[in-house]
DNA sequence: TGACTAATACCGACCGGTCAGTCAATATAT
DNA sequence: ATATATTGACTGACCGGTCGGTATTAGTCA
């Protein structure tokens, strides 16, 4: 590895770092290259020797969050202990928990599923935004399928619907908890959690 | 009202139906003032006899938007009939019902959030936000509140808690549905909910 | 009823600010 | 000495918003 290339590598980091500042905090369309480009400290040319595009940047910055959350949920999952109604809601809890820690960089959600919703961007967003869902919803599934097997949920609860709906709830709790300071998403969504659970057990 | 008051009144109605259609394809960006202007047959000048702005257009739409969908469902929510436990199903299975047969423009709703994101336009699009979240968990923690009275949920299940997840929970479902046409939202909904409120069930 | 005037509504060519992206010059590493 | 990396002044396309001019309706009076 010559410093060149080292070099390369840290300052695209930097770059992907400032770029999630900027857009969080100003949306796509309110942030300027020259913003990025002063917040990494480099050139406003530099930014075009590491993205084709403003649209690229942003993409590539969707694709390392989506990364990002996906593997930190998959590691969470993993370090489960206990039975399995308990490993599901602690890993709900553990979820939202993380992701109310850091609930000024959820707004550059809010920006990702917009950007889905535009023609010009449309596809590539929304098959990285469906993967990262699959995954989500995957770890559900594994838990209510074992759960089912092992005769702790009953047998008419549909593992998918159960991961949808459990998906769309952490996303959906944690926008009003964004809009809403007051709102404490932790505690409603393991309180939550528990009765639907509740209402899953054979 | 003379003829003048009520040409107002339809060309401003026919500019808020152009705007919901364009903004709702394009996104807000990507919207042109002089592509709203031609969809609803009038200049670009008329667009802003009726509008200070872009942005008070697209606002004007979203409270638009907001106060059509709180209406729908407090009209769905009076005319429920049955034990509170199916009331609070069928209120549900209808609201998904309704979204999902104009799944088209729920892309308009993801801009409204993503404008919520956007400092310039952050704080009257949170407070309309805030208010169309708060009437919609009214109607779910009303009937919660009526089953808890009556003995048919128990005593420990959060009123609040369950009008956050379940409200959310339709958000995060609709979002799905719509980036994923093979996704059935009515059924995800229906059974999810059937399985909350079992275990909300006393 | 029609003729004239005032008031209101409508229009689109134009203006000015903005900003993504370029490129020639400069700096740094090999 | 050569190759690679960095830079920021510059450009051109774009589009929100304006404004002078035109069309339509309302009001007035003979």
């Amino acid at each position: 590895m010559t410093k060149r290339q080292e070099n390369k590598e840290k300052k695209q980091a930097a770059i992907l770092a400032a770029a999630l500042g900027v857009f969080s905090e100003k949306g796509f369309a309110a942030a300027k290259i020259i913003d990025i480009a002063t917040a990494a400290h480099v050139g406003k040319g530099t930014i075009y020797e590491y993205f084709r595009s403003k649209d690229d940047l942003f993409f590539a910055l969707c694709q390392w969050y989506v990364d990002q959350t996906a593997a930190a949920a998959m590691v969470s999952a993993q370090s489960l202990g206990g039975r399995v109604e308990e490993r599901l809601c602690t890993l709900i809890e553990t979820l939202v928990e993380a992701m109310s820690k850091e609930i000024d960089t959820f707004s550059i959600f809010l920006e990702f599923w917009a950007a889905a919703a535009n023609p010009s961007m449309r596809d590539r967003y929304r098959s990285a935004l469906l993967a990262m869902y699959d995954r989500l919803r995957g770890l559900v599934i594994g838990l209510v399928e074992e759960g089912r097997e092992t005769g702790v949920f009953r047998e008419d609860v549909d593992p998918f619907t159960i991961a949808a709906g459990v998906v769309g709830a952490m996303d959906g709790v944690m926008f009003q908890a964004w809009m809403d300071r007051g709102f404490h998403a932790p505690q409603v969504a393991s309180r939550f959690t528990r009765t639907l659970v509740r209402g899953m057990k054979a």
